[in-house]
DNA sequence: AGTTTTTTGTGACACTTGGCACGATACCAG
DNA sequence: CTGGTATCGTGCCAAGTGTCACAAAAAACT
């Protein structure tokens, strides 16, 4: 067994989680490779060799035990409590992030807001107080938070990024349209929303075979 | 020459575009493989391959030229006009985006927002009116859109999506925590904020390597 | 109990993708 | 005009990723 997940496999664990979660109050006590595979768009075999990855929790001839299934996979994603985040840049996107209702329901929850302009530090936003960047090493500590969302213009996101790794955040998921970069051992993912747009504009007009 | 462009490979020719046009202003007439890979976060060898999908406008021992190859990448990303875009969804993270400025600077317009929320319908928001889903068969057309955003709960995103397909679209964004299926032809590229925090979450607690 | 059915886990394979290294090519200096 | 230097374009290779197909195992049925 076992070969290492790849970045894409960790993207469609999370998928069969969901889809479990989904299940949850419907009293189905196993599921198939082959019904999470179409319930996320994978074949029936991509989904077994996933799960191989860590371990063997499926039944041959009858399937895998859905309860169990999500157990482990809350494990392996690490969603057994819920999760401490912070939040730079109380923006268009920033508000909508601090607003949306998903991350609970995922584990996630937003713990402190940042923004640098005046008229929004001292704001209560969604329950939340926005707060000084200029105090982010300070608060952050205090939140627990390994996770930092960065939604600032471009020109100020490295700034940004540097200070949250100063604070002591170990992930940073980066929506400013920009390329920055961390130390060793700190992980960065970024999410461009313009640059989801142009992918998408190129393989419209060179449509792929 | 000519492999055929990966799809990380058309991120990266965003990228390149956008580094190029930040140094639109700066009179330099060249760049090398070496300043764009180091601007985007690759190697030199990995711009030459993606560039040279396209035919060869590098000139050994000078580089590329900035202004032409600019021009080629608007062309081979298609921007060299505006392009019109629907969003469907108009709330937190709908909201966001109709107000995202990023938007206009790469090129794309929101040209139709739409909500099925008797309470938003008839608003205007960033000089946009919103109108009902329903009439989404009649609006897009006159919008010239291809492309649509959609931004809705999860279990409304089918249901959306097919009408959009209905309705003439080409390319869907789905930003809503769903997978959804589209027919033969029509390109669907997922954008899912809770995802790329189970994935963030993930890379933190299993350190690769 | 034995046979059939279902579904898993995985070895093998094919394909994709990124990196290296080197020949080719254009500029530049003398 | 000739040699030197910088940089490109690309053949080749190595690593990573998804699919197929099949043996093995559990369950269901007679």
């Amino acid at each position: 067994m076992s070969r290492k997940i790849s970045s894409a496999g960790i993207e469609r664990l999370a998928l069969y989680y969901r889809y479990l979660t989904s299940l949850r109050g419907s009293g189905r006590a196993f599921t198939s490779s082959e019904e999470l595979g179409k319930a996320v768009g994978h074949t029936a075999a991509q989904v077994r060799r996933d799960l191989s990855c860590f371990g063997t929790f499926g039944i041959p001839g009858k399937g895998y035990p859905t309860a169990e299934l999500e157990v482990r996979l809350s494990e392996i994603l690490g969603k057994e409590t819920f999760r401490n985040v912070v939040l730079v840049g109380v923006g268009n996107l920033g508000s909508a992030l601090l607003a949306h209702k998903g991350f609970r329901s995922q584990h996630y929850t937003i713990a402190a807001a940042f923004d640098n302009d005046l008229r929004k530090i001292g704001k209560h936003l969604e329950g939340l107080e926005i707060r000084d960047t200029r105090d982010m090493a300070n608060w952050i500590p205090q939140t627990g938070a390994e996770i930092g969302m960065v939604s600032v213009p471009g020109d100020a996101a490295q700034e940004v990024v540097d200070a949250l790794v100063s604070a002591g955040i170990k992930g940073i998921l980066n929506f400013a349209p920009a390329r920055v970069t961390v130390p060793e051992g700190i992980i960065l993912q970024h999410v461009d929303l313009s640059i989801e747009l142009d992918r998408l504009c190129y393989l419209l007009e060179h449509p792929r075979r």
